[in-house]
RNA sequence: GGGGUUGUAGCUUAGCAUGGUUUGAGCACCCGGCUGAUAACCGGGAGGUCACCGGUUCAAAUCCGGUCAGCCCCA
């Protein structure tokens, strides 16, 4: 017996056991830090990794982007690419660590922190960023994420946030680092400022005030000045009311009152009750003066005044604005345009702190009720309402935001869009309309990024300031020491709080700003820093930007896309990456929108456990990524079954007759002359062109599609065509063909799913190639073009249409597929090839088989009146036509519907009144597939040859069934008793030696003995027996 | 309120760039069949106003305009 070069598949094994036996290998056999360390040619490729925050676990959504990530490394490794900066990185600092700690210590304060101690409260903060980091490695390790985590970059280190410092330096003297007063977003518990990015994260529907209030113009007793606000307790600080000087307004009479508001506001407010006393243009109101609304807190002089602004808009409200210029930032330009310094009630912790106000102490939404109540008891409200609309909060820790005047550092953005515009139009986005859609939009408008924060943990702001107000950024730690300053230990607060300087200018001593920055600065640095740029030689912005692929989830758009790209653009004038996909979100199994709250996450951990990481890896891939998909079980299961099981069969085929016939896979010669061969040969190149492009583009979801397909075709078309010549003993170098056929099919897919399917991509590889060590170690090769011949392949299409109409046919007229037929006929287009049907031939069952003519066609023309168009015409005429009609010859029909003239007794009929019928004549069945122009004609005429041999097989069959029941293998040998009647024995006895060589029987023999299994073969009822030999042992 | 995006069978979806017979699959359901690789497969049945309205065109799921609904982003 032939020794066994191919070791067999245990179908029933689950994908988490083969992905469990693989990690095992891969580790033993060191395959990872192989691949990692390696590369199989030199075409450059970066990768950059978007760092998450590992003090939460890893989720569903996080195992999504990472397989998008290692899909495109795995192969861009396989096609040649040396792949550089595969490893991880971790995002450190920010409001999400320190919000973590404060609850842990349950502080409520910032000054409770600074009481306990900042450095043991950052030391806290660097501990708990990673809490779960061994779930995260464990979850890459199993989901085959494969990068370097030896080399990940960590952005609290020394050595990263002094390149920040570095980047924030060229900044500040390029005079794009500057210190501001501004109103910006703020948070009252966090006690800090937020940027534009940190804000958009956190808009949600709010219930506010709606309040119509009435600001009485001075010197009058009953005429008004009517405004609208959502923000009742930013009334105490009104200081100016503004109007649009352009737009007409109206001095009206409701009641005993008189208002002044714009015109075309009038009726939404008063209906018809109402007159108007006057109008005047907007820049008429200018000057006038109106009496303070609350008098609880002194205003600067030349406050109370009516003033004109552009911003004004007559879509709602009355079209006169309350003004109060410590909260907006139109209001504070309002306040600098009239140099008047803002009146500001509210403290840092959001709470009223002046003890004028009766509601001194509250915090400032609290302050809505009771300042409408004062309003209201003196008559100064014309109506107030609820009403829903959109406000911000804090994205972390779910405050509302309030616009507040704060000093605060930073980076003028604004001042370079046209580069960030012009940088965005080279970027390839995946969706495209992301390019000037969503992130278009935001860099078209980009705001001045507000970098510093009020906090503690996270990378220190620069920058040193002398009394005289000097000031110096410093740009690295040896820059610290030239100052004569002392560098701490550990770069963060409170250490670096400690150093102080000389100023070079005036040799006052210089002290440290005290913000940390935005960490979306820290990550957003990470194509620089991460390198250790400057320090580090190792990286070089001209050569090594922009990276070549990121990919994240769509929150990132206007996160990390956002701050790389304008760091990038600001400090190299280039773009950071080349290629972004955006993935769209993974939702629940009902498609809600997965969040602690609701208590329906799914962490990636558990779910690479319940169904394997192919599976898993498969369903992220499948669909278009930049639409969200729900979590599909039934699809991840059956994506299991039909690629990954299907080609496990496959390959537990092939092994099974390989070993049996020792095959050797030597040099392939993939010039097959069976069509079968040829065709698979061909599909499998084909569908490779196919797959390279798809991947190219980054289109891994039409990738996998097209994977899927081959596999189908692989094993319901070519192997289930094929199974005989693999089982015939005489078949030569025809054999030798259809195995080296299979064989590179086999290893083909196994390559193209290998970035997909890591895993069992590696179980088949392994054992389709004793000597090779891994799928992952080799080249996805160049589709041989010679090989694809479009001919074939449309020859099997039609190949494969005739077998579904005759398997129709067979179906409807209650023939079954064993039983053979005396006659198929095949009328189709004239590229329908005869060897498309030779190789269907085994499944069509039929004695014979021929390509006819269309007029060679079994087929009976009849014409039939279209009676709505006819009968109006012919009337009385037309049952007489209509007899008439039955009795013409096919040819008659042709003719007449070639145009020849029809004259029924003397009435001329236009052929537009029929419609010809095609019927089947003579005893066949009739089916046509009209897509492909298709008919196929089976006789139905049976004799006593057919009978007998359509009876053999089905005895065959049972026969076979027995053997599969007592798991014989393929080569052992039976005898077979069969007990029945003489009339079925007749049946039987002429296709014995048939049966027997097809069912191994080295006898068969009609008997009477008892036992065996009873069956029922169309209404005959008999007993076969079989007894398996005893097996010639070789020793 | 503005911008983006999606809408095809009960569910998941292909097709849409470049208009062309009757919108194609899978899952699930019902009926039948095949099977010595297959938990696979094959045939039939049922299930579609291609969200809606209008336009362009000989012809629209596809192009254009509008409406509605969902989702996302912004103000």
């Amino acid at each position: 017996m032939p020794s066994r070069n191919f070791e067999t598949v245990d179908t029933k094994k689950g994908p988490v056991d083969v992905a469990n036996e693989i990690l095992e290998y891969w580790n033993s056999a060191g395959i990872i830090r192989e691949s990692l360390s390696s590369s199989l040619g030199n075409k450059k490729f970066t990768f950059l990794e978007g760092p998450p925050t590992a003090n939460g676990r890893p989720h569903v959504g996080h195992a999504m982007t990472r397989t998008f990530k290692d899909t495109v490394l795995r192969y861009k490794y396989m096609t040649g690419h040396r792949i550089e900066r595969r490893s991880g990185g971790w995002d450190c600092h920010g409001l999400p660590v320190e919000i973590e700690a404060e609850k842990h210590f349950g502080f409520k304060t910032k000054k409770e922190i600074e009481d306990f101690g900042i450095d043991r409260f950052n030391e806290y903060c660097r501990k708990s960023i990673f809490s779960y980091i061994d779930e995260w490695m464990e979850a890459d390790r199993r989901l085959g994420f494969w990068v370097n985590h030896d080399q990940d970059y960590i952005t609290l280190r020394n050595e990263y946030m002094e390149s920040e410092w570095w980047a924030l330096k060229q900044l500040f003297e390029r005079g794009l680092l500057v210190k501001d007063y501004k109103i910006v977003p703020y948070c009252p518990r966090c006690e800090t400022s937020l940027s534009t990015h940190e804000l958009s994260q956190g808009y949600d529907d709010a219930k506010d005030p709606s309040v119509y209030v009435k600001f009485r113009e001075k010197g009058t007793a009953n005429r008004f000045f009517l405004a609208w606000t959502t923000t009742p307790w930013t009334l105490p600080s009104n200081q100016f009311l503004t109007v649009n000087p352009s737009a007409e307004y109206s001095l009206i009479r409701h009641g005993e009152e008189e208002f002044y508001l714009a015109s075309s506001l009038a009726e939404n407010l008063f209906g018809k009750d109402y007159t108007t006393l006057k109008k005047m243009r907007g820049s008429d109101l200018e000057g006038k003066k109106y009496e303070q609304l609350m008098d609880f807190l002194a205003l600067p002089d030349n406050c109370l005044t009516v003033v004109t602004g552009d911003h004004v808009t007559l879509d709602e409200g009355t079209g006169i604005v309350h003004t109060s210029p410590a909260f907006g930032a139109d209001d504070f330009e309002m306040g600098k345009k009239m140099g008047v310094e803002p009146v500001n009630p509210i403290n840092l912790s959001g709470k009223f702190d002046d003890p004028r106000l009766p509601f001194n102490g509250l915090f400032f939404k609290d302050a809505d009720v009771p300042i409408l109540k004062i309003l209201k008891e003196k008559g100064l409200v014309y109506r107030s309402e609820k009403f829903i609309h959109t406000y911000p909060f804090c994205y972390r820790c779910g405050s509302p935001l309030l616009y507040y005047p704060l000093r605060a550092w930073f980076i003028k953005v604004s001042l370079n869009r046209d580069l960030l515009i012009r940088n965005n139009q080279k970027i390839n986005w995946m969706p495209e309309h992301l390019r000037d859609g969503r992130f278009g939009n935001f860099v078209a408008e980009a705001k001045d990024w507000a970098l510093s924060r009020n906090r503690f943990w996270g990378t220190p702001l620069p920058v040193w300031i002398c009394e005289n107000n000097h000031m110096r950024a410093i740009g690295s730690r040896k820059e610290i020491l030239e100052l004569g300053g002392k560098v701490p230990e550990d770069l963060h607060r409170p250490f670096i709080d400690e150093t102080v300087f000389p100023c070079p200018e005036c040799g006052k001593e210089m002290i440290r700003e005290p913000y940390v920055i935005d960490t979306w600065f820290d990550s957003g640095s990470a194509s620089y820093a991460a390198m250790g740029y400057p320090f580090n030689s190792g990286f070089k912005p001209e050569s090594d930007l922009p990276i070549s692929f990121i990919t994240e989830a769509i929150d990132q758009t206007r996160g990390w896309f956002y701050t790389l790209h304008v760091i990038g653009s600001l400090l190299f004038g280039k773009n950071s990456y080349d290629s972004v996909l955006s993935i769209d979100h993974i939702l629940d199994e009902n498609g809600r929108k997965m969040s602690k709250s609701k208590g329906n996450s799914i962490y990636a951990l558990d779910f690479i456990d319940e169904f394997g990481p192919d599976p898993i890896r498969m369903f992220f891939l499948t669909g278009i990524p930049w639409r969200s998909k729900s979590v599909d079980k039934k699809l991840i299961t059956e994506l299991n079954r039909k690629v990954l099981l299907t080609l496990a069969n496959v390959y537990s085929f092939f092994e099974s007759n390989a070993n049996l016939d020792g095959y050797v896979p030597g040099t392939l010669d993939l010039k097959p002359s069976n069509f079968l061969d040829r065709w698979i040969v061909s599909k499998v190149n084909s569908s490779l062109s196919e797959y390279r492009e798809r991947m190219e583009k980054y289109e891994m979801h039409a990738a996998l599609r097209i994977i899927q397909e081959l596999v189908d075709n692989l094993s319901n078309f070519y192997l289930r065509l094929s199974r005989r010549r693999f089982w015939d003993m005489t078949e030569g170098e025809g054999k030798v063909q259809a195995y080296n056929s299979l064989y590179s099919a086999l290893n083909t897919v196994c390559l193209m799913l290998a970035p997909m399917t890591p895993f069992f991509s590696e179980y088949i590889f392994t054992k389709l190639n004793p000597g090779k060590k891994s799928v992952h170690l080799q080249l996805i090769p160049e589709p041989d073009l010679t090989l694809i011949d479009p001919e074939i392949e449309k020859a099997a299409e039609y190949g494969y249409a005739i077998l579904e109409n005759v398997r129709k046919m067979r179906q409807e007229k209650n023939i079954k597929g064993r039983q053979p037929v005396k006659e198929i006929l095949i009328s189709g287009p004239s590229d329908l090839h005869g060897n498309a049907i030779a190789s269907i031939s085994d499944e069509l069952n039929a004695r014979t088989v021929r390509i006819i003519n269309k007029d060679e066609r079994p087929i009976q023309l009849s014409l039939r009146l279209v009676l709505n168009k006819a009968a109006p015409v012919l009337k009385k005429k037309t049952s007489e036509v209509a007899e008439y009609i039955k009795s013409l010859s096919n040819d008659d029909i042709i003719g007449i519907m070639n145009g020849e003239p029809l004259n029924v007794n003397g009435t001329s009929v236009p052929a537009e009144f029929f419609e010809v019928l095609e019927n089947v004549s003579g005893n066949y069945a009739m089916s046509s597939d009209s897509r492909l122009g298709l008919t196929v004609f089976m006789s139905l005429d049976m004799d006593r040859d057919l009978e007998i041999e359509g009876f053999s097989r089905e005895i065959l069959r049972r026969i076979q069934v027995m053997r599969k029941e007592i798991d014989l293998q393929y080569d052992d040998n039976i005898s077979v008793e069969v007990n029945c009647t003489d009339s079925t024995w007749e049946k039987i006895e002429p296709k014995l030696s048939w049966i027997s060589s097809e069912s191994l029987a080295v006898s068969i023999k009609r008997s009477d003995a008892d036992g065996g299994m009873e069956w029922d073969i169309d209404g005959e009822s008999l007993k076969i027996k079989i007894v398996p030999e005893e097996r010639v042992r070789v020793e």
